[in-house]
DNA sequence: TTCCAGGAGAGAG
DNA sequence: CTCTCTCATGGA
């Protein structure tokens, strides 16, 4: 057990709820999850993190990458500022305060969110868990079994059956080209580290079954770029019904997105992407109302 | 039964 | 360039 203190504007429940990760279980009020090869265990209380690990680390090493990995060290009040232009984004940033978004492990995001095409939640993470399963390795913390994330080597020496077992359907094809372009180098993510947003999206964007959207997932949850704007049938919807009053292109959304949110377009997007999921009501004339008095 | 889900690619125009 | 159709899967 460790306790990492003087977490402030941080909620540990939403920045693992809000489906940027699905590796997460709540048991009680305490997080399970697989984080790079080790179980985590994370409870929060008040602005301490209690938090518990499979693996025997060095406090020196873990502390720092666990604060990495949550977005603790960043000026994220500073961030909502400047994204806070309406009433409406407003209440969504004082609902979900605390929310961040993580900095996840390369490869299991690009895989991830390769996964996450014309698929729901619940079954993205079925197929992760399966695909763990099935490819990582076993892990325990005190009675709490999972699996780590497979590495691109097992996924690239699985047969088109072993993948489409897992649930994977048509992506099955996707997921075994991007886990073979990893090994083989033509998808070099070390250097995709290393990038600029655009020319990181651009690497990504050209791999099978990685599009404009699972490009900005990657840019967005993984490697911390926070313009990246993952438009999936949710944002459009939620912009065209807040911001457009009309049915509006992928195009435009970005455009305005852009200008009107900055350089933060990301952290507005994931507040007023989780805010509707929390709020059956998110478009009623009240809530409407919010963004004709700005 | 049909519709939908943190979409992308191929093909037509 | 944009629009449309299809893709595998399971829950509602």
């Amino acid at each position: 057990m460790m306790q990492i203190q003087n977490v402030t504007d941080f909620s540990l429940k939403y920045t693992l709820e809000s489906g940027q990760s699905f590796r997460w279980n709540r048991i009680d009020n305490a997080y399970y999850g697989v984080v790079e090869g080790r179980i985590l265990k994370i409870f929060q209380e008040g602005t301490t993190l209690h938090v518990e690990n499979s693996d025997d680390e060095d406090e020196i090493h873990f502390v720092p990458f666990l604060r990495h990995y949550l977005d603790i060290e960043r000026d994220v009040p500073k961030i909502l500022t400047e994204v806070n232009n309406d009433a409406y984004m407003h209440r969504a940033i004082e609902k979900l305060w605390g929310m961040r978004i993580l900095n996840q492990e390369l490869w299991e995001t690009v895989a991830s969110f390769i996964l996450s095409q014309n698929n729901n939640v619940p079954r993205i993470r079925g197929i992760i868990r399966r695909l763990s399963e099935r490819f990582g390795k076993h892990l325990t913390l005190a009675g709490y079994v999972d699996y780590s994330f497979p590495n691109p080597d097992a996924l690239a020496e699985a047969t088109e059956e072993e993948l489409l077992a897992c649930g994977t359907g048509y992506r099955a094809t996707y997921l075994r080209n991007a886990a073979q372009a990893v090994v083989s180098g033509e998808l070099p993510l070390t250097l995709v580290k290393q990038m600029s947003y655009p020319e990181a999206k651009q690497a990504l964007m050209c791999r099978d079954g990685i599009g404009e959207k699972v490009a900005d997932c990657i840019c967005l949850f993984s490697l911390g770029h926070l313009p990246a704007l993952p438009i999936d049938v949710w944002i459009k919807r939620i912009f065209e019904t807040l911001y457009f009053r009309r049915s509006a292109t992928h195009r435009e959304i970005r455009h305005f997105a852009d200008s009107y949110f900055g350089d933060g377009a990301g952290y507005a997007q994931q507040y007023l992407f989780h805010y509707v999921h929390e709020c059956p009501n998110w478009a009623d004339a009240e809530h409407l109302s919010l963004i004709e008095s700005t």
